[in-house]
RNA sequence: GGCCCCUUCGUCUAAGGGUUAGGACGCGGCCCUUUCACGGCUGAAAUACGGGUUCGAAGCCCGUAGGGGUCACCA
């Protein structure tokens, strides 16, 4: 026996082929009814949800690609839709920055927010209606409650739990409730959460497509809150509201949702919906295993960008991770991701996000797939066009004598890191103490990430409040940045050119110094933010 | 910690019970070359561990270890 790939016929169904143990077992529960490939009356339809909390993420990207390669490949759709429900982090300065870093990335989607489709609105805030109505369903059915709970009852209630050593779940407070006090307390306008209830016991079937039948025990799942006290849905309610009526017939996520799985489906159950195909992609990794993140790796779409990789390279190098490459060519296009995509031929492990690969890739879409025109033309619309210098030639025209002196001055402005940076050139006549140049770094990265807008205000706040935290001079600490910065003691207003080099370079220069000095452990970087703060409440 | 997932060179991966465990990046060496790249050749480098099953295990089963994910009115 062993593991074994399907024959022709068992094509069909691949993904419901077991890849590891008992490989041929098929999905037979009554909540996951298979959904063939080929069922011409249920076209495959996959979707890309992006939440747009921050800047837009390689993972996204890497997800997105695969979306978008199975449903290509089999004559389907991608969808792509908001999920803003979070009203404290969401930004449509966010949601703008991932649209074109999908875009940069050649990835199109038939229905979404910016062009529209059947089943929109495709921005989750603007369909709160739908949430309300789909909700209020799912209590007069009984599957959902009011819960009148606070944060801080809850917060001390996961506190005992965890001290005794409990899950910390709900503990199935207001499942109690009469009619009669909700109605009472509805009238005093306490406010409220929706949760969905949980069956007693038994167990929950997920089937996988890549890790087959995964069985979960509902005494372990929590109850969900559904409906926030703000009146909007959690991600639970909405991302299967939303997959459902929008037709959605595969589901591709990141791992990570693996244990929400259960209550997604018990969800799909409750409304009486065939719940689509579900399949778990593995996640992309840090050098150390942990799951990708900005603290330990530049992530952002915008950063590559920016940093001078091609498109074609970075979605060729995602591709990597999703394509069993055996002796051919690891050189590839898009559209031979879609033609050899197999999504059993996805490894399970996570991929360390290791891009020395994707800096030989682009080394060879470099030489092989242009002339030395063509090359300039990318050079343009990287950064020699007018759109970026002249901000540069602003800066400069005052500070030289004769042209020639521009390349010195500017040099940095086409660099990704200061190459050849030392700990020594670094600490060169900087006024702060290594601790404070430290605290310095860390705390404009921190604010950095936190700024709306990229602008030279925000840079200015930003390095204000810094020099403030840390009781020292602006002065003093601005030499410290030039040199992390530009690798020089001086050089073009400080300001101007944090702002035009932007986000994603600065947070690379700045941890590249940060590197150099001895990286900031979680406890010191927790510390020295809370000087911020204090610094902030006086000033 | 509970639950769940995972484990082949440093990294990305190939190998449907039988291969000297293959390729690629990176690293080293040699060649080409005015330099540096490119290119060519080449070297080192892996089945986490322990038990089974089998004529035969990287692969199947059990256990152990390690890593990860998740346990929010975030997604």
């Amino acid at each position: 026996m062993g593991r074994q790939k399907p024959a022709n016929a068992w094509r069909e169904h691949v993904w419901l082929i077991r890849r590891d143990k008992d490989c041929r077992r098929r999905a037979d529960s009554m909540i996951q009814r298979p959904i063939s490939m080929t069922d011409t009356a249920r076209p495959i339809r996959t979707r890309i949800a992006p939440s747009p909390t921050g800047d837009p993420h390689v993972g996204t990207a890497y997800i997105a690609l695969i979306n978008y390669c199975f449903a290509k490949k089999h004559g389907g759709e991608l969808l792509l839709r908001i999920e803003d429900t979070d009203q404290a982090r969401s930004t449509p300065q966010s949601e703008k920055a991932i649209l074109d870093a999908l875009k940069w990335l050649g990835l199109d989607w038939a229905e979404g927010p910016d062009v529209g489709g059947p089943h929109g609105p495709y921005r989750q805030s603007e369909r709160s209606a739908i949430y309300t109505e789909h909700c209020e369903k799912l209590m007069a059915d009984g599957h959902a409650f009011k819960c009148y709970c606070t944060a801080e009852k809850l917060s001390q209630m996961r506190k005992d739990q965890i001290a005794r050593k409990k899950p910390p779940r709900y503990d199935g407070t207001c499942l109690s409730l009469t009619d009669v006090e909700r109605s009472e307390l509805d009238l005093q306008g306490v406010p409220h959460v929706v949760r969905m209830k949980i069956p007693e016991s038994g167990t929950c079937e997920v089937q996988d497509t890549l890790r087959g039948k995964i069985e979960f025990e509902y005494a372990a799942v929590d109850m969900q809150v559904l409906m926030k006290s703000d009146g909007l849905p959690t991600y639970h309610l909405a991302n299967v509201v939303d997959d459902h009526l929008m037709g959605i017939t595969h589901v591709m996520r990141g791992e990570e949702w693996i244990s929400s799985a259960p209550k997604h489906l018990l969800l799909y159950q409750y409304f009486g919906w065939e719940p689509p195909v579900l399949t778990h992609l593995p996640l992309l990794l840090n050098a150390d295993k942990s799951k990708l993140s900005k603290r330990k790796n530049p992530t952002s779409i915008l950063y590559y960008r920016r940093a001078g990789y091609l498109s074609e390279a970075m979605v060729n190098f995602l591709g990597l991770f999703i394509k069993s490459s055996g002796e051919e060519d690891e050189k590839t296009t898009l559209q031979a991701l879609i033609d050899d995509f197999d999504v059993q031929h996805i490894s399970l492990g996570g991929s360390v996000f290791d891009t020395s690969k994707l800096d030989w890739l682009n080394g060879r879409y470099m030489r092989e797939d242009m002339d030395a025109a063509g090359f300039l033309e990318r050079v343009r619309e990287w950064a020699l066009n007018d759109a970026y210098m002249m901000p540069i030639a602003d800066m400069t025209q005052s500070r030289i004598t004769k042209m020639s002196d521009l390349g010195g001055l500017t040099a940095m402005f086409f660099m990704n890191r200061i190459e050849g940076l030392t700990l020594e050139r670094l600490r060169s006549g900087v006024k702060l103490d290594e601790l404070q140049q430290r605290q310095a770094y860390t705390l404009a990265l921190s604010q950095f990430d936190a700024l709306l807008d990229w602008d030279k205000d925000g840079v200015d706040a930003t390095l204000r409040a810094t020099a403030a935290a840390l009781d020292v001079k602006l002065k003093d600490m601005i030499r410290a940045f030039y040199l992390a910065v530009t690798g020089e003691a001086q050089g073009v207003p400080l300001f101007d050119a944090i702002t035009h080099l932007g986000r994603d370079i600065m947070r690379e220069r700045l941890r590249h110094a940060m590197e150099l000095l001895g990286p900031a452990t979680k406890k010191e970087v927790k510390a020295w933010e809370a000087l911020l703060r204090e610094s902030k409440s006086e000033g």
